[in-house]
DNA sequence: CTATGTAAGCTTACAGCGTAACCCTGATTC
DNA sequence: GAATCAGGGTTACGCTGTAAGCTTACATAG
């Protein structure tokens, strides 16, 4: 031991908002948001969480910050193509971000997002409609209208109690507490699911098509 | 004062968790979701705050009960009337409703919802659509399509941090923050809302009938 | 009438939360 | 060499949900 190893050595490489900000996105995919807590993410970075504010002014800093950060991974829409193709790939890719990162729709829909990534996703969407004819106040409703289906349709998916894969085993489970007199419907769809002729599964397309078709007619025909 | 008064009335009519939920309804309404706390619950009810777990296992229960008890105020749809009349009630029902009480559609989509109302309300809308002559597979999808709407838009109306008659207003003070160069399309949006030509409503409606239309094709065409 | 059991309240206590206020130390700059 | 300061650490406060145990009022039985 030649130089005397100090007990605890000191940071090398200083923190930064950047690395705090991945480490939280990266726990929070890890142990869920409702665990995030600045003493558990110091702990992730071998710091105290007091220390944390040093490089962000409180918690909601921080969640404001990851979220642009789960925002900057959504592909972008090209603009001044086909709008339809790209409408779809932007919900997709949205849709796909945002189940790697299951937390994310929650922060997205329940603040403020004016963070930079945000800004240029939402300034290409309306680029993208725009350029394809829709009228600016046509292209704020088409953009919420598609946005509705994939903050909606991913909250559902997200919060759904069962894994794809069980949906026959737990609707079976499930039947006695659906007498047949009161909800007649919901136990038939169940019985679907059970005997297989329903797979259960919600589809994500289904729903962003009906609206793209729809977008589509209302610039036909306005 | 005949009968020595005591310094703390004894509790004449007993609490019950039917109580407890509806004002927890009513205080959530008043101050928010994030400020409900079983003290703050209890001080409501003149009792202290660990008197609430005889009439309730714990604050998810009481969450799940003031869920259900909202959901129990959405209008039904009729079954075997008109669909889409039916189904359009429901959705502009349940907006009306979940704009009522600012902190439910949050809880909806964070959490499994399996209490009568709940699933009352999904009972009546698969039956709805399955006498209009949806699958059970298609009822699903479309029963999801509209939530995801409902969901999704209430969300992102509640979001937006500014009230309706101050947009003109809030979009001028937030221009500065749109560079042209960077955000041109967000900017022109902006301006828009600015000069009046665009009230930047958004419209319930909209996404609400482009669904709606969609699943009409479907049916005549499936 | 009193005795007893129970429902429904209260009290205390604990671990975990965000964060205000302050201290310490090593590196950089004059 | 002194001064500044960025980036760590420490302590403490008021809040949270709730476990454990205590108390009181009322219903019913004897």
């Amino acid at each position: 031991m030649a130089k005397k190893p100090k007990a605890r050595a000191k940071r090398r490489t200083p923190l930064s908002r950047e690395k705090v900000l991945r480490a939280a996105v990266t726990l929070a995919d890890e142990i869920g948001i409702g665990s995030l807590s600045m003493r558990r993410l110091g702990e992730e970075l071998g710091v105290e969480a007091m220390s944390l504010y040093k490089h962000a002014a409180n918690k909601d800093d921080i969640l404001d910050g990851i979220v642009d950060l789960v925002v900057s991974e959504i592909q972008l829409p090209t603009i001044g193509g086909d709008w339809k193709v790209a409408m779809r790939r932007r919900a997709t890719s949205a849709h796909e971000v945002l189940l790697r990162h299951p937390w994310a729709t929650m922060l997205i829909v329940s603040r403020a997002n004016v963070g930079p990534a945000m800004l240029r996703y939402v300034d290409a969407t309306i680029g993208c409609l725009r350029e394809a004819g829709f009228s600016y106040a046509m292209s704020d409703h088409a953009w919420n209208a598609v946005d509705s289906h994939v903050y909606g349709f991913t909250l559902q998916k997200l919060n759904f109690p069962f894994q794809p894969e069980e949906y026959a085993v737990a609707a079976k489970a499930f039947l006695p507490k659906l007498p047949a007199d009161r909800y007649p419907y919901l136990r038939g769809l169940s019985q679907q699911v059970i005997d297989g002729s329903h797979d259960g599964l919600h589809d994500f397309q289904f729903g962003l098509e009906l609206i793209l078709d729809g977008l589509e007619r209302v610039l036909r025909s306005g």
